[in-house]
DNA sequence: ACATATCATCGTAATATTGCAATATTAAAA
DNA sequence: TTTTAATATTGCAATATTACGATGATATGT
């Protein structure tokens, strides 16, 4: 096995699963809070900034980008990223509302 | 490897992908959109309104129960669940916080 | 006491994730 | 053109996750 159901679940189940799941690792928090509060794009090394390896800091950055989190492409030699807003807010949304839904429980 | 370095990372973050990876499974995603809406306790079996396991359902409550999401005890024979509400608001908060801060971007 | 119902735990198989060394690619700079 | 710097890809080892059958524990009903 090993095999999540996704078939069992709504569309929105599975994109808010989707999404929790890149927010789901610490690196890619903390890549997701520098670039945010940066002024402007990156284009530095983040290998520096987070530590760890670069091919790692290259994946996790894949799996921000799938969810379409990132905006940026090549800037000469250097990659030059920052946050796809639009989408950010996007996803903020995704979680308020899943948050927003709770009825008053007893216990 | 395979072993997350949490080290790295600021309590916060490991907290806030903590959380994440719980919400990163459409299953546990469903169960807490089940009980959050549900106007009492849940006294019932989830496994035949998700359609897993039951001893696959086990594990997930579990998850879910590890970051403090549910409250609740046996009642009898059946288990007592209901969302815990101060926890609940507690970590809209966390993702709130976290979508909150961003800077105008370039790109 | 015994059967039944409900939930937890154990063991295990399949798959996914994490991390890095080695290597490849790409584009500027010399 | 060759070198250099930055990022991507590949391959692999270690670990984690997902799912379920079998079994265990507990409480109710007869």
């Amino acid at each position: 096995m090993g095999l999540t159901k996704t078939h069992m679940f709504t569309d929105k189940q599975n994109e808010l699963a989707k999404i929790a799941k890149v927010l789901a690792h610490p690196a890619r928090v903390a890549i997701l809070e520098y670039i945010s509060r940066q002024d402007a794009c990156i284009c530095t090394d983040l290998v520096d900034i987070i530590g760890l390896s670069q091919p790692t800091i290259s994946q996790h950055l894949n799996e921000i980008k799938k969810i379409g989190l990132l905006k940026g492409n090549y800037e000469g030699k250097n990659l030059c990223y920052c946050i796809n807003q639009e989408r950010w807010e996007e996803l903020q949304q995704t979680f308020h509302l899943f948050f927003s839904n709770i009825n008053r429980n007893c216990c």
